[in-house]
DNA sequence: CCTCCATCTGACACCGGTGTCATAATGTCA
DNA sequence: TGACATTATGACACCGGTGTCAGATGGAGG
């Protein structure tokens, strides 16, 4: 089986492999009874054009880097689909790169990370989406790149996130609507603006519904289980106990619901427990968490989208937008009483 | 800022290209002197070949690909990092490719990745590693693979998998020492040859123990944890009532306690329950699962590695390692009373 | 029928490396 | 010191595409 190249094609068509490129690109100015000749010999001789060499000649790699940080693999696993469905669709390849946002030398390793692998463009999740001092280094190497779940408010970042502050808001109201008045809060990892947002939205609904906002309630977490068990343990020894716990991620609410099974806490009963992500877990444990969803692959197929779109024909206004979370009543939230 | 090539290299160092070349390489022949002097004007030109080219030249792309199609996420992400571990030291990178082992088009879908991509070689993880017509068809085309947690025995395969039988027989065993007799079992899916491996170490150890197996207590499961939830329901309606279950993994043994807990059944009092891999959902439901670790990152490392040195310097015997399974116990188990 | 312009096509250099081979420099031994 | 092997180096083609530009072709208009 000889392999089959653009000069193999132009030779059996009996044109030059410039035409046969134009074809391949779906160039102008080629007439349509060559166009034809050529596509035939495409099918005939299985040709496929060779990425490396286009690469080369285009100076592209048609490789879009996916970088992330997060202890959570659902959520991982749902980027890398949602980046992966993107990328697939125009051609392009995803190269997953997970290293640690307080690594000593981000921005070496990302330099590192763009000379060696060529690539034609970064997509952000968090914490890196949120790093300022990352993306001032990306735009001045001209490497286009796109925001996922971002803060950050900048007209020439493209940014797809969604309304955690709102999730966060419904789900305190949610529980403040179920009787709850001390409810304790699990704050997520401080380099993620997420953790802001979903704090603000509790501030914002106990603020409404004149609460008071209680310090002792709130717990600093940082989105892994261990820091949820740790948390857990110093909020289920407060006295008096809160009624209910708002996590900021499924993970640390599990950790949570964990500790209080242990220690006899009928939940929801005794204990109302609430999450964030819609994780798998929060289905897959007894009761089922209570919890808001948010569209991550969504986000980041669109992310992506964009970025590829921005890749090939740059674009002077670029895209932003904010999808929707929405709340998931499931079994471990009830009335207080 | 200047691109900086193999020519400026050349120039700056006034040798030809072919030298620089030939230190990037570590080829032999060239004299210290110049070596040393090449090697200067890499670190002040702050000089990166283009793998792009390299690869263009050298007809690779330093592209390892990896195949999966597996329903728990813990399981793709450990299944990635021991991957890039091993890309990573070598120079290579990782290509993810999921898609489903009984897809119309399997084979089709795998020659278009293949040679679009260009892939220097692919792992194959369960499913795929136990499927001959995939094997086959990569042999032939001469493509370089390496298998993870396969049962196929082929002297010609790069092959690391871990002793699954003699894992579940160890957990059998655990359950059989605390008075179980009636031990429910729930198989997972069928393409995986660690279903079979693992219902035989089971079936091993109810022999070993003159337990004889009860064709009632097996329940088909396909390693969901949807799966799991229908095989609990099953076997929890049995009357009488196996004393204890195990489960090919944790998300299905997961499911089982979730039922058993929402049928107010004590586990591991009235029941005891065990699982298998380890998942993170394990130690992050109470009560923690009994089960079995399997260096699933290990495993993976090493056939990546093996695989790039395979296909740098080809070797006619071909590395193959079984690694321990181990068990683990937690909360879920206890004497059957 | 000739000019002019738009459309089509191909020759050729180039992307940034590597392989082949010839030649220059150096070392070894008689 | 000369014959020969060995080591070091460079010229050049090549990998498989794309960009540039010049030239060929064909139709419209005067």
């Amino acid at each position: 089986m000889k392999k089959v190249t653009i000069n193999s094609v132009a030779q059996y068509a009996g044109v030059s492999k410039k035409t046969v490129s134009r074809v391949l690109n779906n160039e102008p100015n080629v007439s349509p009874a060559t166009r034809e000749k050529v596509l035939k010999v495409f099918k005939e001789l299985d040709y496929r054009p060779n990425p490396i060499a286009r690469g080369l000649a285009r100076n592209k790699s048609f490789i879009i880097g996916c970088l992330y940080d997060n202890p959570s693999k659902s959520y991982i696993t749902r980027v890398q689909s949602g980046a992966l469905e993107a990328c697939h669709k125009h051609n392009y390849n995803l190269l997953i790169h997970p290293c640690e946002l307080r690594g000593e030398a981000l921005i070496d390793n990302i330099d590192q990370l763009l000379t060696t692998s060529r690539l034609d463009g970064l997509v952000l999740t968090p914490p890196f989406s949120d790093s300022r001092e990352l993306i001032e280094f990306l735009k001045q190497k001209n490497i286009n790149y796109a925001l996922v779940a971002s803060a950050i408010q900048d007209d020439d970042s493209i940014s797809v996130c969604s309304n955690d502050e709102q999730g966060a808001f419904e789900l305190t109201e949610h529980l403040i609507a179920l009787g709850h008045t001390d409810i304790a809060f699990i704050k997520g990892h401080p380099d993620h603006s997420a953790t802001e947002n979903r704090f603000n939205g509790y501030k914002r609904a106990l603020e409404q519904h004149q609460i008071p906002l209680q310090e002792r309630l709130v717990a600093e977490g940082n989105f892994s289980y261990h820091s949820g068990a740790d948390s857990a343990k110093a909020i289920l020894d407060l006295n008096p106990r809160p009624s209910a716990v708002f996590a900021s991620n499924d993970y640390m609410a599990a950790a949570v619901l964990k500790l209080a099974t242990q220690r006899q806490l009928r939940v929801p009963e005794d204990l109302s427990i609430a999450g964030f992500d819609n994780a798998p877990i929060a289905r897959h444990i007894w009761p089922g968490l209570t919890t808001i969803a948010q569209p991550v692959e969504e986000m980041t197929r669109q992310a992506v989208e964009q970025l590829i779109l921005q890749i090939s024909e740059p674009q002077d206004t670029v895209y932003q937008c904010v999808l929707e979370a929405r709340l998931i009543t499931r079994e471990s939230t009830a009335a207080n009483h």
